[in-house]
DNA sequence: GTCTATACGTTGATAGAC
DNA sequence: GTCTATCAACGTATAGAC
């Protein structure tokens, strides 16, 4: 992947050790940072226990101290990453207060979400696009997670339509296309853009609201509550 | 990849076979039929060439008549794909007429791309989420497809903030936000949706002129050139 | 063009010394 | 907890008969 071999740069690194701490010993949190990049780099199938071993300074044998299998430290990165997500949209629809319009919470979740990718663009890129190579067992559990997430955006527009501040015909499928928008700045971030994860957040926020907002009106001068 | 073990259905079949028509030994068309449903369920790197051969009837030896190795197979797929997606949008863009407002191209190039990803789901899922397993070369060269994809989106929206019918303060950006959103098409389809490839391409078109159009007016409504 | 047989590196994972 | 050594299976690709 010639665009996601970069190492973790130090934001990033910071996001994940702390979202790791609970992962008691060093060694297990720099295998995970390890495979985190490995697995970006050239996918879940493309990336050898060898390559991750590696990167963490182990032999090959170290991994299975505290992985019993490949899948599992794959499982443990991609549960972590999702609990993450969901409550960085959480704490983002919170923030916005209590009081708040569906336009304001809408960008505040989809510039929060924009950003958490863009800064920790490694990371997501692995839980987003390697998803299938999870157990089946595993799969349902982080897909449940993944399901939360939407909800919160689909509850955002339905909540303004019920209001009468947004427009949107088809909530499920606006819902959808909003987070594949999101999601996809995983993939090429931070190619092919000059901005800091804030500004594309910025912007991301303004197309979503541009895209629930009523036609012939703006966002914030449609008919409050 | 739960949601993509699914064959190839009729309609996708006759669209690939008739762009490989030229690939002249029937068998050779075989393979890459093969090909493009172990990888879109398994991925590159986590098909092999037995899956490959297995499909397609053949013996394990039987991939290396026609092709030279796993590399060329896959490069051979993710080519022709790009030449059918950048012809694709190229058409659509045509059928609307030397006279079409930029929001009636943009229309009809978004409502084709999000109705090809659909329609030819199993195939994009290939050429749009692994394309960094290509070698270097083959790499660059399909990137220069990709490119003039983006440049027909981003053309599009240059048109129409000359004219004054859009008001996109950053058309690079909406242009890979919007092609994020249509591309992602092919990760999920047919999950989470019952509707058909020309439903979506409507849905999809509209949140693009939505995205696009001057706050306060319908795009319908923009002042024209 | 297709097969059988096979070369030979790599893979995920384990055994057992320290 | 980490290592060295190793296993059995699987990977891509080739050789040579038919």
């Amino acid at each position: 992947m010639p665009q996601s071999d970069a190492g973790l740069d130090p934001a990033q690194e910071q996001g994940l050790v702390e979202a790791w701490d609970r992962a008691a010993a060093p060694a297990a949190r720099r295998l995970m940072i390890a495979a985190v990049e490995a697995f970006a780099a050239r996918g879940y199938h493309g990336t050898s226990t060898r390559d991750i071993a590696d990167r963490a300074g182990l032999s090959p044998a170290g991994v299975y101290v505290h992985f019993a299998s490949k899948e599992e430290l794959f499982y443990r990165i991609t549960l972590v990453g999702h609990q993450q997500t969901l409550r960085s949209a959480l704490e983002a629809e919170a923030a916005s207060g209590p009081a708040a319009s569906a336009a304001e919470r809408l960008r505040a979740v989809v510039a929060a979400q924009t950003a958490f990718e863009a800064r920790h663009h490694t990371t997501a890129r692995v839980i987003e696009y390697d998803l299938p190579c999870l157990s089946p067992e595993h799969f349902i559990e982080v897909n449940a997670l993944r399901r939360q997430i939407t909800a919160v955006v689909r509850g955002i527009l339905a909540d303004g339509v019920k209001s009468g501040e947004f427009d949107v015909p088809d909530v499920d499928g606006t819902a959808l296309a909003l987070l594949s928008m999101v999601t996809d700045v995983a993939r090429w971030f931070p190619a092919n853009s000059r901005q800091t994860p804030e500004q594309l957040g910025r912007l991301y926020a303004d197309l979503a609201l541009r895209m629930a907002a009523p036609h012939g009106t703006r966002a914030a001068d449609a008919p409050g509550h």
